[in-house]
DNA sequence: ATTATTTCTTGAACCAGTTCAATTTATTTC
DNA sequence: GAAATAAATTGAACTGGTTCAAGAAATAAT
């Protein structure tokens, strides 16, 4: 995490050891849920192992819609729950077994009033999120079902690697009967 | 524009009077570009009057793909573009005649060192558009066109005022004439 | 190692939404 | 306020993708 964060602002090592001191590591074993729908999210989580996924389930035909994927080096949370510390619509869980670093979100507010800089690091991370969000949503209504999955092999390798197909499947907004038959096709 | 960053955060007067003095004003005409594919986004603007468009124009069909619109107190830039200074794939033009404060790369970063608070108030914006766009991801996925555009009439009734139809229906991922359809029909 | 569970595949019927084309209605612009 | 342009509508033909169902392959659990 702390790499992560030297990427774009440099730490001495006190910041270091402080920021240390009020992440916990969990570990969760698959399908264990970091985030039910309901419930506050109180921790940001930065994924050090393993992979998680985001998703909401419909509540006419109960399937999973997937928001996001998230492996190792990534941040999972709901955004607008954690920071209004009001009820997420939102699940995240443990795809595979995980471990994460979390930090309650009393601690993510001392933490940015104690290292200022780290709201830039903050506001970087969120800038290039959105970025990829708006591209996301460029591809979806652009391009068809095969070139967003050809796009999305070529932009996220690791994570084509890492996740079930039917997830991926999802995540683009394609069927899991769909992205099996686009696989099938030679080309 | 300082109203909407006193929803976060408290300015001084002095602080207001500097801000005032990096910000440009520029009107456009409706049709005018902001910002045109394969330039550099030079300036991140805060729309005061009037509407904008972002959008990408598919290589191959030659079809505008809206990214967003923008309307009075809403940013509209290229994020990415202009935080890193590289070329846009992005246009940016008046949809109606418009006024926009523009802030500069340079006065944007300078700004920032000036008045670090600003980081909190860019975080929290970025949070929030992050957190819409993930909702706009996961509406385009799990409703179909008819929901969706009932969704964007409850949550977005000024825009829905402001923009011509066959735009709201880009944006919206459906096709103009499907859209008149929508409408057409007796809910 | 075996069993249980999850994930992936394939085919057939179907349908939500697109495309194309032609017309009508609004809105600009001079 | 007429002419020009932009925006919205409607219908008919089509298609990219879904849904359903059933079986095969892969992976996890004990």
């Amino acid at each position: 995490m702390i790499n992560n964060i030297q990427r774009y602002i440099s730490l001495s090592e006190e910041e270091k050891n402080y920021l240390n001191s009020i992440c916990s590591i969990k570990h969760l074993h698959r399908g264990d849920h970091l985030l039910q729908e309901g419930a506050v999210c109180r921790y940001d989580a930065f994924v050090l192992e393993g992979s998680l996924k985001g998703y909401i389930i419909d509540p006419v035909s109960g399937r999973e819609e997937i928001l996001f994927l998230a492996i190792a080096d990534w941040w999972a949370c709901d955004l607008e729950s954690f920071h209004s510390q009001t009820a997420s619509s939102m699940n995240i869980t443990a795809i595979t077994p995980a471990t994460v670093a979390l930090i309650s979100h009393s601690a993510f507010n001392e933490l940015l009033e104690r290292i200022p800089k780290l709201e830039k690091y903050f506001r970087i991370i969120l800038q290039n999120h959105a970025a990829a969000l708006q591209t996301r949503i460029y591809l979806r209504n652009a391009q068809d079902a095969k070139s967003r999955y050809k796009t999305f092999l070529q932009k996220y390798p690791a994570l084509n690697a890492a996740i079930p197909q039917y997830l991926i499947a999802s995540y683009l907004g394609i069927s899991a009967e769909m992205l099996s038959k686009i696989r099938a096709q030679k080309d």
